[in-house]
DNA sequence: TCTGGGGTCCTAGGACCC
DNA sequence: TCTGGGGTCCTAGGACCC
């Protein structure tokens, strides 16, 4: 193994073979804050944390600095400010950082087209075919680090293995600011040692199971037996860890993910009972997961509600549509129908979201439909839609269509 | 300490069909 | 009259990740 520290001196010794940790992950140190900095560079040596001070919100990004007070990421704030009340809170800039996010990822994409981005500020690269243009995956690694820092004044740190969770794993150890290889070879040398904790898709609840099996580290799965694991983390997940364990991770770098599910949700400050400001943000919601799905070109089947209530305990609902849709209208007219059963008993609500599940590009099928008593807008949207999927297309007020005609239309069949 | 908002994946039970 | 086994779809909930 080679590391590489923050100031960047350390460069990888040569009896390291890294030839086949072809797979980087790349993570962005702190991204958020770091931004922020970019923007504040007096509040260098400053606590920052990035979120909204007020109401029931979260740490969204903390410095360095601030998690020396034990801040970290999807903690409540006023947990934040009770550790460190002298931070600096700032509100979060999503287009900045999506500007960035973007900066980054061209240059990874500068160096191999196999990028596949994990979240804004994370991504795997496959150098596999970069090597005899850039070098080994080590010196790609340290290119990106200081192309990346060059470019965009923010730092990233890299992990290389020869598989995805391995890199991830590595990029993670190698934080902040730094760059790790583990060779093919080192793989389960690397990773016994390890807490459970560590690997992916390991949290709280599962880390509690294998606790109860006295399984603490990496190398006590690997040496469990597959049937033991199975039983208390159910078949799949059983032997995924399992596999993992042994360093076992067949996923490819895959450039293209599809979108499988749209949606909104929102915290009230305070919990609300009012059934009809409750519709009125369904309706905000519905607009919104709509307007994505159109911007998007495509449709979804499923609308899902989800309420949770003043107690923290959440529920969802769901209904399946006959046919898919993406218009606004017709996504709130079933949340609502969703919601008037559980709204009955005046709950205490603190969050409500909708979401459209089972996506897709609406079967080929040029035709939109609109109430004729709706906002005009919706029935304009309608038409966008259609035209930006199909090039053409029919939209009609719903009253014109017979209910056989509608029972006619099948994914795949053609326009009527 | 009191818990955001965007998602993905897995499980389990029931309906329904062959 | 009593009962199988597999496959698919739908629904609800929960764990997990960034």
């Amino acid at each position: 193994m080679s590391k590489q520290d923050g100031s960047g001196r350390q460069v990888t010794t040569a009896t390291v073979d890294d030839s086949a940790a072809t797979i980087l992950h790349v993570d962005m140190d702190a991204f958020f804050a770091s931004v922020e900095l970019l923007d504040h560079p007096e509040l260098a040596d400053k606590p920052v944390i990035v979120g909204h001070r007020a109401g029931r919100s979260v740490v969204t990004a903390a410095n360095y600095v601030a998690r020396r007070y034990g801040v970290n990421s999807a903690m409540p704030m006023s947990v934040a400010l009770r550790r460190c009340p002298q931070a600096v809170v700032l509100e979060p800039h999503g287009s900045r950082y999506r500007e960035y996010s973007k900066r980054v990822m061209a240059i990874f994409e500068d160096v191999t087209p196999l990028v596949e981005p994990v979240s804004i500020d994370e991504a795997f690269l496959d150098v596999a075919g970069a090597r005899r243009i850039h070098g080994s995956p080590a010196e790609i690694g340290a290119l990106i680090r200081r192309r990346v820092e060059a470019e965009t004044g923010l730092t990233c740190s890299v992990g290389a293995a020869a598989s995805k969770f391995v890199a991830k794993l590595a990029s993670g150890r190698a934080k902040p600011n730094g760059l790790l290889v583990v060779p093919a070879a080192d793989t389960v040398a690397f990773l016994h040692p390890l807490p459970v904790s560590a690997l992916w898709g390991v949290g709280q609840a599962t880390e509690q199971a294998l606790t109860r099996l006295g399984l603490r580290l990496i190398g006590d799965i690997a040496n469990t037996p597959l049937p033991v694991l199975q039983k208390t983390l159910g078949d799949a997940s059983g032997s995924k860890l399992y596999e993992l364990a042994w360093g076992r991770d067949p996923r490819e770098v895959t450039l293209h993910r599809e979108e499988k599910s749209v949606g909104h949700e929102m915290t009230f400050e305070h919990d609300v009972t009012d059934a009809a400001r409750l519709g009125r943000e369904i309706l905000r919601l519905s607009e919104q997961v709509g307007a994505r799905l159109r911007r998007a070109g495509v449709t979804g089947r499923t609308v899902v509600l989800k309420l949770r209530y003043g107690d923290f305990t959440t529920v969802t609902r769901s209904r399946t549509l006959a046919e898919p849709t993406d218009v606004s209208r017709r996504i709130y007219d079933e949340a609502m129908a969703i919601f008037e059963p559980l709204a009955a008993s005046r709950p205490r609500v603190r969050l409500i979201g909708v979401r459209m599940e089972q996506l897709g590009d609406g079967g080929g099928l040029g035709l939109a439909l609109w109430d004729p008593d709706d906002d005009w807008r919706e029935a304009e949207r309608a038409v966008d839609s259609v035209t930006a999927r199909f090039g053409m297309g029919i939209v009609q007020p719903a009253s014109l269509m017979t209910p056989g005609a509608i029972d006619r239309r099948r994914p795949g069949a053609s326009p009527p």
